[in-house]
DNA sequence: TGGTCTCCGTACTATGGAGTATGGAGATGA
DNA sequence: TCATCTCCATACTCCATAGTACGGAGACCA
């Protein structure tokens, strides 16, 4: 099938070659998707390979958390922090953020249920993430402890989404989604005030 | 261990016995934690029981779907539907059933992201559930699309919490739980109105 | 008392994926 | 040219779990 990368050189295996194909295949199908014999067949290479670039399977994963990690933080840096001083404009990137990153975020967290490493990893990645969201909630006027419970609820129905999809359309709506109008429901204050 | 239920007779195991058993093991440790020989030697018994009761596999799982999708339908009606005319005291008791079947509902949930019938289920049971909370929604006078959006918003808050915990306290908080605050973050209207 | 039907124990096979042992091809340096 | 080192192919083993074959014990009926 994929006949050895079709570049004809090429004949050797990194370990970061390994990483790689193992992180989209974790972004594709799951943890549980992260064969060794189907990432080699991938690769153009046998199981051989594998164990002499890893220990094990769990050390591949190790690194998948590691990788994972870093492009996060990465990604978290370069987008919403730092770069613009409205607060709104922040969140609205921290969404759109969410949106490209929807198909590993959903998989580590799904892997995250039955393994206490990768909960490890999402638990500060989420951490960092609800840092961020409390601050710009902060600037626009809310209480302390009332930013700290919307930006968890905000971020807790983002990620619920992957649980319970929209019921009424099966792929997104190609017009414009309603993310506007979910920011806004959660920026809504009491009626008082 | 369990040594054969204490209560000395019951030396037959009925097919009903099967499903209650792998139900609560589905909510303790998710499908895959559903195995044959564990469940047989949870009931004192061995695979050929369970295969004298069940084609395979397929059909105990297939089984505990209809298990739970009755189940939530009578806790539906029993519980949120038909019993107060407040549509707050209504949501309020739908938050609290979902507090008691958060185990079997999450192992529900994350189940159907591997198993198109599991999906089909949760599927299933989400539309009337999202049909409820709208119509709450609709009767404390938030507009059609705004109430069924608040819905699923306040949904997917809710299952969310399967895949991001509370970050400030491993348990939950003995004293009193904030959700009141989170019902009333959702029933916000803007600032106009 | 013999026959059959229900329910389950025992012992097997089958399968898929992780992990291992070992050798071999190719590059590289002395 | 020989030795060694890197990287990988081949061919296994191991293990957990689903599924099968078959027989046996007990109830119940004629």
């Amino acid at each position: 099938m994929v006949t050895r990368e079709d570049t004809k050189s090429r004949t050797t295996i990194s370990r970061r070659d390994w990483i790689e194909a193992a992180y989209g295949e974790l972004a594709r199908s799951g943890e549980r998707g992260v064969g060794i014999n189907a990432l080699a067949a991938r690769l153009g290479v046998t199981k051989g390979s594998f164990y002499w670039h890893f220990k094990d399977r769990a050390a591949l994963m190790r690194a998948l958390l590691d990788r994972w990690a870093h492009e996060r933080t990465d990604e978290m840096l370069a987008r919403a922090l730092g770069s613009t001083p409205d607060p709104l404009e922040r969140l609205r990137r921290i969404q759109a953020l969410g949106r490209e990153v929807a198909p590993i975020d959903r998989a580590m967290r799904l892997w995250a249920q039955h393994s206490p490493e990768a909960d490890e990893a999402v638990r500060l990645a989420d951490r960092a993430l609800l840092g961020h969201i409390t601050g710009c909630l902060d600037e626009l006027g809310f209480a302390p402890g009332d930013a700290h419970l919307r930006a968890l609820l905000m971020l807790r129905a983002w990620v619920g989404g992957y649980l319970v999809p929209s019921p009424d359309a099966d792929g997104d709506p190609p017009g414009g989604d309603p993310y506007d109008r979910t920011l806004g429901i959660f920026l809504a204050r009491p009626a008082d005030s």
